[in-house]
DNA sequence: CTGAAAGCGCTTACAG
DNA sequence: CTGAAAGCGCTTACAG
C-alpha cells in the first residue's frame, strides 16, 4: 500500500490554475502578485497540506536553511543554553544541529572548522572555547551575505585573552568581595576553574583585581589572599585543595568558579571539622539545583543561561544575514544569597 | 573579491576525464566500475577538496540524511544521552538536529507529531514522554525503508503504561530495599519523581512490590512502608515532603527518584534535626556529580546515559533503515554505594 | 565497465 | 501582474 507522495508545488499550481511561478511568488513574498491571486494560492497550499521541499529550495538558493551549535559533553548547563538557541534559530527559520566535540583547544578547533568547511551549515555556534583564527572575522562587511559558513563563539579567547561573551561577565565576583569584607571578612581564596574558559579566567581575574582593591582600603591592611587554586573543574580539586590548606587557614571566604567547586570546598571543610558557614565562608555559581539543598545551601549567581543562549544565536543569525550584530547588552547574571556566606548586613538570605 | 565556487561532480568529471556517472559511481560505491577508475575519481575528487552537494543528493534520492532528537528543556542528564545519540547518528551518517519541547503530555505529542509530518527528517528521537499513537508501530514490516519519517522514543508509555527504554530499568530500587532490608532497615519511604516519566512509574512500582516482598519475608512482619509521596521532580516538594512526616518516623529509609529529589530529602531531615545517616537514611539516582561532595555524600545509582543514548539511537537508525530492531541488551544502571545509605554488611562504600 | 540523458522540486531572471 | 523556461547538483535506469 503505497504512501501517495507529497504534493509539489507544481501540484498546487495546476490545482489553483495557476503557473509554479506563481505559486513560488505566493508562498516566498517574493515577485509581484495581486492580494487576491496569493490568498487564492494560500488556501488550495493549505488545502493538500503542501509543504515546500527543503532540500530542492536549498538547492535552488545555495542556502542550507541549517545551523550548527558546538557543545562540550560535560558542563550541564549547556542545555539551558541550548534551549534559548534553538528558540532563536527556530523563530528565525533554521534548523539547529548539535555537534558535541571533546579533547584539547586545538581538537576543537579542528573539529569546529572541519564542520565549517563541510558546508552544510550557513552558521556555527560554539559553545566551547576555540581558537580565535577559526572564527569569522568580526569586522567582515555587514550588508551581504557571507559566501561561507560563519563560525560565532558563545565564548572565546579573543587577542588579549580575555572574556567576551555574555556568561563571562565577572561583575559578582567584585560584588562577592565587597560584600564578604563588609561582614568582617579579611582572608580570601579563589578555587579556579579551567582557564581554557573564559569565564573562569574572567572570574579569576575579577577576584584578584576585587582583592588587591580591598587590599588598598581603609583600615583593611590586614586583607590577605591565600591565592588561586585549583585550575580545573572538579570538585575533587576543590576538595583537596582544602586539604591542602594550612591548619589555621579560617576563618577564610572561599570564593569558587561554580557550584561544583563550592560543593567540593564545603565537603573538604567538613572533613577537616571545618564548619560552615562558621569557619569557612564559601560562594558558587550557576545556580544549579541541588546547591539550594546543601547545608549549608549554597550562595551562587543565577545565570540566565536561556537568554544567554538566544543572544548568542541571534549575534549568529545577524552574521550569517550579514546584518549588524545586536548589542551585548547588560548582564543576565544575578547573585542569590544564601546559607553558605552567613549571615550579612543588609542582606537577607534566600532559600 | 568572490570566492570561487566549491566543485561539482561535473569538475570533478570533467578533470578526471569520466562522466559524471562515473563520478557518481566511484563515490557511492554503487554501480559497477573498474578498481582503477574508481581509485582514479576518487583521487581527483580529493585533490580539488570536492564534497557532494548533500541537498541535491537529498532531492534525488528522496532521502534527507537527517535526524531529529526531542529533548525537555530541564534534565540535565539528557546532554548525555544526546551526546551519545549524536555519536551514533554521525556514525551512520546522518545529521542530528535538536529540538527541545516543554508543557503536557499531550503538547509535546503534538509537537512531535507536527516535527514528524514536516517531513524534513527520516527519523525522529524522543527522550521526552509521548503518547504511544505518534510513534511509529514497532512490529512495521522491517526489509523496507519505510515511507514516512519514523518516530521512535527512549522512553515511552507503552498499552499497558509501563516502562520500556534503558533508562527505565527498576532493577536497582529491590537491591536498595533487600541491602537496607538485611542492613535491619525496617520502614521505608518512596519519594517519587513525576508519572508522566516512565522511569518514575517504574522506580515507583519497583518501590512498591520490592517493600511488598519484604513485608512477606521471614521474620520481616515489622517491614512498614510510609507509602509514597512526591511525585514530581521538585526537590522543593521532597523537602516539604520529610516536613510533612510525623516525628516519630525515624528510623526510616528513603529511597528517592533521582539525586536531587534525594538532596531535597536529605536537606528536610537536617532541618528537623534527624540525623543522616542516623536516623534517616536516602538513596539517589542519576549520580548527579554533586552527589558525592553532601555530607553524607549520596548513595545513587550511575546510568550509563551516553550508552543509553547510543542504543535509543542504534534503534532509530534501524527502523529508519527498515532493519531488524538491536536486542534491548543489559541493564546501563550500577549502584554506587555511600555514606548516605550508612555502613552496610559486605559493602565499602565509595567516595 | 562506462556514458548520455532525464528528472528530483524548487526559484528566478526574463519576456510578455 | 503572470507564465515559460532554465538550471541548481546530484543519482539512476537505460543503452552501449
Amino acid at each position: 500500500m503505497a504512501v501517495p507522495n507529497p504534493p509539489t508545488s507544481r501540484d498546487v499550481a495546476r490545482l489553483a490554475g495557476v503557473s509554479q511561478t506563481t505559486v513560488s511568488y505566493a508562498l516566498t513574498g517574493r515577485g509581484t502578485i495581486s492580494a487576491a491571486t496569493r490568498a487564492h494560492v494560500l488556501e488550495v497550499a493549505a488545502s493538500v497540506g503542501y509543504r515546500p521541499n527543503l532540500a530542492a529550495r536549498s538547492m535552488r538558493t545555495r542556502r542550507t536553511g541549517r545551523l550548527a551549535v558546538v557543545s562540550g559533553p560535560t558542563l550541564d548547563h549547556q542545555v539551558r543554553v541550548l534551549a534559548g538557541a534553538g528558540e532563536v534559530a527556530a523563530a528565525a527559520g533554521y534548523a539547529l544541529e548539535t555537534r558535541t566535540v571533546d579533547g584539547t583547544v586545538e581538537e576543537r578547533t579542528a573539529r569546529v572548522r572541519e564542520l565549517a568547511a563541510a558546508g552544510e551549515h550557513e552558521g556555527v555556534l560554539t559553545l566551547v572555547p576555540v581558537l580565535p583564527d577559526v572564527l569569522t572575522d568580526p569586522a567582515a562587511p555587514t550588508g551581504e551575505r557571507p559566501e561561507r559558513t560563519v563560525v560565532v563563539a558563545e565564548t572565546t579567547f579573543d587577542d588579549h585573552m580575555r572574556s567576551v561573551g555574555d556568561l563571562a561577565d565577572a561583575g559578582p565576583v567584585a560584588e562577592f568581595v565587597e560584600t564578604l569584607l563588609a561582614a568582617g571578612h579579611r582572608r580570601f581564596l579563589h578555587v579556579a576553574g579551567s582557564d581554557q574558559y573564559a569565564s573562569a579566567r574572567a572570574r579569576r581575574d575579577a577576584y584578584l583585581a576585587a582583592v588587591d582593591r580591598a587590599a588598598a582600603g581603609p583600615a583593611t591592611r590586614d586583607v590577605v589572599s591565600l591565592g588561586v587554586v585549583g585550575g580545573t573543574w572538579s570538585p575533587e580539586d576543590a576538595r583537596r585543595a582544602v586539604h591542602d590548606l594550612p591548619s589555621d587557614a579560617p576563618p577564610l571566604a572561599v570564593v569558587a568558579a561554580n557550584d561544583l567547586l563550592a560543593a567540593g570546598v564545603l565537603r573538604g571543610a567538613a572533613e577537616r571539622g571545618w564548619s560552615a558557614p562558621g569557619d569557612v565562608v564559601v560562594t558558587g555559581w550557576d545556580a544549579a539545583e541541588m546547591g539550594a539543598y546543601l547545608t549549608p545551601s549554597l550562595t551562587t549567581v543565577d545565570v540566565d543561561f536561556t537568554e544567554a543562549g538566544r543572544r548568542a544565536m541571534q549575534r549568529l543569525v545577524a552574521a550569517v544575514r550579514g546584518e549588524e550584530p545586536p548589542p551585548r547588552g547588560a548582564a543576565v547574571a544575578r547573585i542569590v544569597w544564601r546559607e553558605s556566606t552567613g549571615p550579612l548586613p543588609g542582606h537577607r538570605p534566600a532559600r
